[in-house]
DNA sequence: AATAAAAGTGTGTGCGCACACATTAAAAAG
DNA sequence: CTTTTTAATGTGTGCGCACACACTTTTATT
């Protein structure tokens, strides 16, 4: 515990023999300094390699930035829109101090109506940045638009679109993440068998990140190296619900018996994990996203591989992102891809430890 | 760009009709305040939802740490022990306005007098933390031993000594480690074949963890479920000099042409894919650590999959454990289990672009 | 040469907090 | 009922910086 040896505005200031205010003209270059002198300042400020202290600039600005989230609500505490939520508020946390303020704004995955209600209600708190998950194509091309001619910066986090001006995407490159469970799943597959993909959609989410993901799919199959080469089929179920996908399951394995490998598309592996259970039967699963029903599964045996996004971090790296943005004045990269975490049950316990509960998470006592 | 909204002491004080003095010593429950201002005080900081903001707070303290890194050097930018230096760079940047100093001392890996002396100059810096990798079994519990009497607190990176009094420990728990690594190995083997498990150590490092390894990982051809239990050695070579281990590797092969899948239990894979190209065999690899080699290796197909112990990570988590415990007079975890993170050719970009090149760099730019 | 207008520079205040100090009220001692 | 002691409370300063303002030189204008 040592008293601050810190270089300091004064300190440049007598060494350059000036006043503070100079100093202070150099570094932002506002207002008229003499060609001397600032030649003299520079030089300071290299010499004594002066770094100026963000906590007390910070805190003479006295600015603050809202930053509103548009993101789907979560249902639960488990549910995976949860996760970024979670992130955000770390982040939130960590800034809160400089000055960065954030306001969630909820909508429904499958109300086009609540999203159009939900970035009305956001415009309206005149955020100075926006953290959208632009999962629903049409309204949110609408909504960035509005953004757009507000002036207000944004970023993407968990879909791109790739056509729009946000100053960063923050998520997965679903082809890979796609092509690597496809070799996940063929390493647990015997040489002869059949594959099936799994999507479940309600409505027209966003059509566009499925392809993706099936051409990466199938793309791992395509190669005739090794034993791959294998048909793959796709179901389409319009619905999450148990019964609506068990139904839809049974008719399908009628029809295939020789399916032994099978990747879904979202976040509910476990339900079809339940239907083999239920069904003794002997096939192989990769899915993503951690949420607590496919952790269980995971753990029983009836998922093979969850592939995951790092939604924490998702959320976490946005107001990040923003931060740089303004109180760095960073550009930030126009696509940071997350890690395709590959989760076993193995590994489970640790990813999940370390990622999620992780600290920084507000602490209002002292 | 709102201007600040925040609630200050002086908020606090006007609603609870007293001084800031008397909030101060409330909140640091320091001198004498009377029962009823007490009571008042505590009740408008409850309805203002006051918090202290930490800006503020730690630029009137003043008050710096010092932390101390007691790390192996890295001989190039590349080398495994570069990473936790990069974290410990990266959170020492993010906290250093909050006080936070950080001072490294490296030593070298193999040279036991080289700890000796650089925990002696560490001492002598005076350090309020230590953050240490104790990978020099005897050394580090001498050290350790003068750190307690000095009532200096201090962290364990990357090997633990369960036995000491360490404020915590981040690394990864290597049994499930290696177990993953059996897991992993396995399903790119065929359905008989031999194993083997290649140590290379110079003197006596942490002969205990390697145990450890060895035994998650054979524990893992142990269980005879689908197709495994298969024979499992060992090659122990003292040294990772390239001409060292082809001659041990050829020695060995020679005599164990059944071997079909090798694990690598420090970070020089590469060393025995190269041997395997040069050779032309068809035997897979699974090993530790995203070393620029391993990376090359992983890219090329010699090495199949790379388990990960967040490196960078684990330097960021030790100050920022540090800073915790200062800061907030937090007491962490004992333990802090990295995640196991398992990579293979199509997430290694992700991965590495995500977790080690992110910012907070420090800017030193105006 | 006298004045006006820039250009260049220094000073002072406040951000929110911690802490030393000054002040006042109450209790103890005489 | 004073005087001391002690408990209770208020005031003022500085942390390092940004920024408004006052001030002093130059330079341009007539």
């Amino acid at each position: 515990m040592k008293r601050n040896l810190k270089i300091t505005i004064q300190d440049v200031a007598r060494h350059a023999n000036v006043s503070a205010g100079t100093i202070d003209r150099v570094i932002h270059n506002r207002g008229k300094v003499s060609a001397d002198k600032r030649i003299k300042v520079e030089k300071a400020i290299r010499e004594l390699n002066f770094n100026p202290n963000l906590l007390a600039r910070t805190l003479a600005l006295g600015k603050n930035f809202l930053i509103c989230n548009l993101v789907p609500g979560a249902p639960s505490p488990h549910h995976y829109w949860s996760m970024p939520a979670r992130g955000i508020k770390m982040a939130a946390a960590q800034y809160k101090d400089y000055g960065i303020i954030t306001e969630n704004f909820y909508y429904d995955l499958f109300d086009e109506a609540s999203f159009v209600r939900q970035s009305a209600n956001l415009l309206n708190a005149n955020p100075d940045a926006v953290v959208l998950a632009p999962l629903l194509l049409h309204e949110s091309k609408l909504f960035v638009h509005k953004l757009q001619n507000a002036g207000i910066p944004y970023v993407f986090i968990d879909a791109d679109l790739p056509d729009e001006q946000s100053l960063s995407y923050i998520g997965p490159e679903v082809k890979s993440s796609a092509f690597i469970a496809g070799r996940l799943l063929n390493s647990v597959l015997p040489g002869k068998c059949e594959i099936l993909i799994v999507n479940m959609v309600k409505g027209f989410a966003n059509a566009s990140a499925l392809q993706r993901m099936e051409a990466g799919f199938r793309s791992y199959f395509q190669q005739n190296e090794p034993p791959r080469q294998k048909p793959v089929h796709v179901l389409t179920i319009n619905s999450t619900k148990k019964e609506d996908v068990f139904r839809e399951l049974e008719r399908f394995y009628n029809e295939h018996p020789a399916i032994k490998g099978v990747f879904i598309t979202n976040s509910k592996a476990f339900l079809v994990s339940e239907f083999h259970a239920l069904h003794k039967l002997d096939i192989r699963l990769v899915g993503y996203d951690l949420v607590e029903e496919n952790i269980a599964h995971l753990k029983n045996g009836g998922i093979d591989f969850i592939i995951s996004h790092s939604p924490v971090q998702q959320g976490k790296r946005a107001i990040q992102t923003l931060f740089d943005y303004f109180v760095f004045k960073k550009e930030p990269e126009r696509i940071q891809h997350v890690p395709l975490d590959i989760i076993i049950r193995e590994n489970l316990d640790f990813y999940i430890r370390f990622n999620q509960h992780y600290p920084n998470e507000l602490k209002e006592e002292y």
